[in-house]
This record gives structure tokens, C-alpha cells and sequence, in this order.
DNA sequence: TAAACCAGTTTATATTATAAACCAAATTAT
DNA sequence: ATAATTTGGTTTATAATATAAACTGGTTTA
């Protein structure tokens, strides 16, 4: 009979995103980070982490705050409900393929 | 002292592909599988499996066998040890950006 | 023996990731 | 004071990747 069927459920494509990855790591483990700190810890460039940030923005996954740190400016990112959510499946998602249970 | 330092390890980009990991996820848990299983249970296109599959192959990761199955052409794939180490320290990697913890 | 089908491969295209080049403001050096 | 350098980014060009469409060669069916 042979019946199995997996049929692996997508990986959300904003997700599936090795820097896209690492910031939303980060920022679920913490209030709020900025440009600078996400950089730092990422090992990205300045290019590619605005762009990432861009997008992870305009899915909803994050909010982005232009504010000051004394005179220079500052760009503090925080994770959303939406961006927490999303995160939460991917990683049950995920777990389909990585054959790591459920619970 | 703000001593973190996560520096996210980078993720083998050779398995960090939906379709690529979906067959591996299959090839790790069985002995053997041939094209048309496996194109059934991701869902892919044929030449997307086939591309993906010679990538796979060309790493090393899994061996390609053809033969015939009664006349027809049968394509039978199975993981090698180096594809077996690879998908387990990916596994390992993507903990980190998941926050699973490692054991 | 022509039409439809199966098991794939090859190639073209669309998307994506990534860094290089750029910019404005702030700081430091002269 | 002002020139040079650094900081905190954004925009744009390029390289890589994923993906499906188009194709091929053999096989079964009509």
C-alpha cells in the first residue's frame, strides 16, 4: 500500500534566508537592536543587512525605528507579533525535513 | 562587558535549498530512492529534481544509480557518509538560528 | 505506425542574495 | 577653519540560484 505521502510543507521564502534568518533570530531573543548591533553580530555588510531589513519590514515581520543616539542616527529594529508568528512556523516547518519531532 | 558574540555559523548553501533538503530529509531515512518517488513526495518539477539531484551528486552527498526498472529507465539515489555528516552538522548549524538547544 | 506517455535532461528565465558604489552627517587631524 | 576620515546607513549593479518550460529518446497503447 505504500502510503507515506510527505509532501513537505514550503519554507516560508522570507524566512528561508540565511541573514534574513539570523536577524529574526536575534531579535526574538530581545526587546529591541539596532543597525550597528544586528551588523556586528551578523558579520554582514552594511548593504545587504539594509536590504534584508527592508524586506523583513515590509513583509510586517519587523518594525523599523529611525531615532538618535546623541547625534547620530540610529535605526532600532523590533520584532512583530506577524514576525514572531512566522518565525514559530518556519521552525515547526522545518522540522519536517530536519526529521526532529514535533513536540 | 556586553561579552554575546553570536556570529552566526554560516549554513552549508548546498542544503540550505527547500527541494535539496527535502531530498536529502527522504534519502536519510531510507536505504534507497528512485527519481519518480522522489519527485511524488517533494512535489518538484522532473527538471528541477534533476538539477537539484546533480548538485546534490556532484558534492558528494548522494550516489546516482541508473538502471532499469522492467525496460524503463530507473533512477536510484541513496545518501553517502559525507552526505549523512553534512545534513547532521546542518542540522547542528540551524539549531543556532532556530534557539533549539544542541542537545 | 501514429499518438500518447514515461523518465528523465537541457536550457532559458525569473528571482534572490550580495557586495560595490555611493551619500550625508559627524568626528578628528592639521 | 577646513580637509580628511569615519560612521551609519541607502541605492544600484552583479553574480548566483532556483525553477519551469522546452526538449529527447525510448515505450506502451490505439
Amino acid at each position: 500500500m505504500e502510503e507515506k505521502q510527505t509532501t513537505f510543507k514550503p519554507l516560508d521564502p522570507l524566512l528561508h534566508s540565511e541573514l534574513r534568518l539570523a536577524v529574526m533570530s536575534i531579535l526574538i531573543g530581545v526587546e529591541e537592536a539596532d543597525f550597528v548591533y544586528i551588523k556586528a553580530q551578523t558579520g554582514a555588510t552594511a548593504g545587504n543587512l539594509s536590504v534584508q531589513l527592508d524586506k523583513l519590514s515590509a513583509a510586517g515581520y519587523i518594525e523599523v525605528e529611525k531615532t538618535f543616539k546623541g547625534k547620530k542616527t540610529c535605526t532600532i529594529c523590533r520584532i512583530t507579533d506577524k514576525g514572531r508568528t512566522a518565525f514559530a512556523e518556519y521552525v515547526e516547518t522545518l522540522k519536517q525535513y530536519l526529521q526532529i519531532p514535533k513536540v
